[in-house]
DNA sequence: GCTGAACCTGAGAGGTTCCTGAGAGGACCC
DNA sequence: GGGTCCTCTCAGGAACCTCTCAGGTTCAGC
């Protein structure tokens, strides 16, 4: 399990930040509270649009996490009246694959912004981060770097000794993680729970893969960070001597 | 059986924790229960499912270490009641070696975690203790150390008088088992029962492999911290003289 | 010093874990 | 509808780890 961050919203920023979570599968809504809370936040969460409504009133999120697709109230439904009672929260929409383009265009016009499902925790953690860090404005800087990697989340750009890198989507995930948890030895597990999508029930190997790949695109043979540690997973550190 | 440690969780730090243990194999449930008080918890334990929900109503314990398989509700079922009635105690399941990815998938992303049977103690031991750290977020390091030998649980490395030293997984938790242990003689009978998993059947001078494996890697000659005590067993000391 | 027991360590079998290239199939874009 | 890119699966083989075994060394007690 990855160990909450230093930079949680409960740390020197002062106290958590609230998030309000809206899904009607309460499968996803649990996860999604589970995951939110272990990451420092506060969390509330609804099963329909009616009793999110609500939940907004007396909870008064700073953040919330909404699932377009649900009966009754849908999510454009529920953003459109949290408007009229003058909410500033932004918000980030559950999407459908297939949701049509013209739907989701101007969502991310205003803070707001989308993920579509499946994601992976990792996704949608480090997207309500970028949400909050433009809010509060306070510049955390959205750059991860160790020992010659850079990782910019606002922009995707990767660099490795001031070279750009190409990544692709997955793989960009799998090294934002590691460089989340730098020098620490993360389990197979913990790995694809954060970076794969939750629905995700494939071949564990393929976790290997893109390590492979991520070696060729951003490791230096002569100098290895990603190292692998036999039994466990993988551990994103300097190499030894 | 070792005795409990300085370190226990009946010391400064307050009461003793309390954990709860779910294992319908009751030799299990008693192996982890006289382990675990040795170690300085309080336990109580619970022979299935419906038990377990009891047993925690009046335990509330601050973990669980929870089998999966049982029968009639198994422990996923047990995990979903409990969260229904608000529990907040990271659970660490136990799986049979062959439990179907997609099932422990999600497992790490809340607090929990899980270990696979066969297990030795002294891995559950690491996990719980691990577990119950990042809970108490008091950060009291994860670094064991004795006489220039350190070993930081959380990457996973190790460092003789500063000199990184790679290790095997038996290796390292053989290491880490003396280094809990420091200046005590430990018996073959102890080390075994604590480092190797409990169905281990083998040949017990896999132990003496193993001691030699340490001595040359983290070892030094001239001064030498792993002792043999003969006719018991080992002992990490300071040379004499 | 002698003897048997306990212990040490090098070599290697056998099993597991991991790496990587090839490619199928799906999503997306013109 | 064809091309491109991406994700995931699979398989062969390499690398590695665990444990066993056997021959040698050390030790305690006499």
């Amino acid at each position: 399990m990855s160990e909450p961050r230093e930079s949680t919203a409960a740390t020197a920023d002062g106290p958590a930040q609230r998030i309000l979570v809206v899904d009607d599968e309460t499968s996803i809504a649990e996860l999604l509270s589970v995951a939110l809370r272990y990451e420092g936040f506060e969390v509330a969460s609804a099963a329909d649009g009616n009793e999110a409504l609500e939940r907004w009133e007396s909870f008064r999120p700073e953040l919330i996490v909404l699932d377009v697709m649900m009966p009754g109230l849908d999510g454009f439904d529920v953003a459109k009246r949290l408007g009229e009672r003058r909410n500033e929260a932004p918000i980030i929409f559950l999407t459908a694959r297939d949701t049509t383009d013209d739907k989701i265009r101007g969502l991310t016009i205003g803070g707001d912004d989308y993920v579509t499902k499946p994601f992976s925790i990792e996704e949608l953690v480090a997207r309500i981060r970028a949400i909050l860090r433009r809010a509060g404005s306070a510049d955390h800087g959205s750059r991860l770097t160790f020992e010659g990697i850079e990782l910019d989340e606002d922009t995707r750009e990767v660099f490795r000794d001031g070279e750009p890198v190409d990544l692709t989507d997955t793989e960009f995930r799998l090294l934002r993680f590691l460089l989340l948890n730098p020098r620490r030895a993360l389990t197979r597990g913990q790995i694809l729970d954060h970076v794969w999508s939750y629905d995700f029930g494939g071949d564990a190997r393929v976790l290997e893969t893109y390590v492979s790949y991520l070696r060729r695109k951003v490791d230096r043979p002569e100098r290895p960070l990603i190292h692998t540690v036999r039994g466990v997973g993988y551990s994103l550190r300097a190499p030894r001597g």
